[in-house]
DNA sequence: GTCTATACGTGGATAGAC
DNA sequence: GTCTATCCACGTATAGAC
């Protein structure tokens, strides 16, 4: 049985950090008040203060979040290194796509972090980005793809699929499936897989 | 001749400009104050309001410089698509790094941007990537690119050329040039060039 | 052209009542 | 668990002296 009393404390705190997650995606992180977020909540600005203890960890804590619910959301498939990479591509994109404030806070606000969670943060992307490396240095091994430079090849990949959150638009020229099958066309020649 | 009285005006404002640009990138626009940049230049916060009418005139005046600097500086190549796309590849990663602070601020800063501003950078940005546009079509046209769709792989070559910035640093594994010519051949595999 | 002083709003964060 | 009241620092911008 859910509790009577306090039921309300297990609904506001996923509230305050989704509000905030809007308002710092929308407005950046140094030009949104904790006024502003509270507001948003229905809350006093005080009220905050129970499930935070400053604006810094606040937004530490949306960035660590969306990291690991990335991370846990990839998983680590199996088979060719063909398939690993058009699963790689289409998982980045559309991941992206239905994530878009995390991922552009994620990007954005790294600079507002302080060195430590700054520290924290940039490691677990470096993990995700390993995932794709290591598909990569798979398929080069087994001459399946031309690769010059496994990492910057990642990093090159990445910077691409990234650059969709910038333009897509669901009621744009093209559909989600057009996109998704034109980068993995992209991705293949780039890496001149077979 | 210079004048004697005045000739410090002709240099406050645009050190004005290199400071704010530099505190705008590091930190953030809203996260800087009037106060810093006038500390950083050396006066008092009053003063800088001889040279820009706000802070948000002085944040466009600085991307609308950048874009303008930027066309200006590619100009229009002619000869065959290929080597004009050889060219566009090299020139742009060239320029975002060597105006790393200008580039980065203009992709960060555009939400606060009043939307008439927003408007004026956003027909530069375009202008710019038309450029591009026009290469690929003419390649395709000629049947020595194959390319699905030209909008859709012109936001993907400069979203891959720019994730450059997000990495490169001077004493790194990879040459400028090593990263250049990586460049070329990845965006020249992606659109089937010969 | 620059400074000092200041108006006035808003920032993050805390104390203590309920 | 939330609110009201409050502290104090700092924000943009302006007025007026020099």
């Amino acid at each position: 049985m859910a509790r009577r009393t306090g039921s309300s404390a297990e609904v506001t705190g996923p509230r305050i950090r989704a509000a905030a997650l809007r308002l710092f995606a929308r407005h950046g992180y140094a030009a949104v008040s904790m006024r502003q977020i509270a507001t948003e909540v229905g809350l006093q600005a005080g009220a905050l203060y129970l499930y935070t203890p400053d604006k810094q960890t606040l937004l530490f804590e949306l960035l660590r979040g969306h990291m690991e619910d990335l991370l846990a959301a990839y998983g680590t498939p199996d088979g060719p290194p063909e398939a690993r990479l058009r699963q790689f591509v289409r998982f980045h994109i559309a991941y992206n796509l239905d994530h878009a404030d995390e991922v552009f806070l994620s990007y954005m606000e790294l600079r507002n972090l302080e060195p430590a969670n700054f520290a924290v943060i940039e490691s677990l992307r470096r993990r995700y980005e390993d995932q794709l490396s290591q598909i990569l240095r798979d398929g080069a091994g087994l001459g399946a793809f031309q690769i010059a430079d496994v990492r910057l090849a990642t990093m090159a990949i990445i910077a691409m699929l990234n650059g969709v959150n910038t333009w897509y638009r669901q009621s744009g020229r093209l559909s989600r499936e057009e996109v998704l099958a034109l980068h993995e066309t992209m991705a293949k020649s780039m890496i001149g897989a077979r």
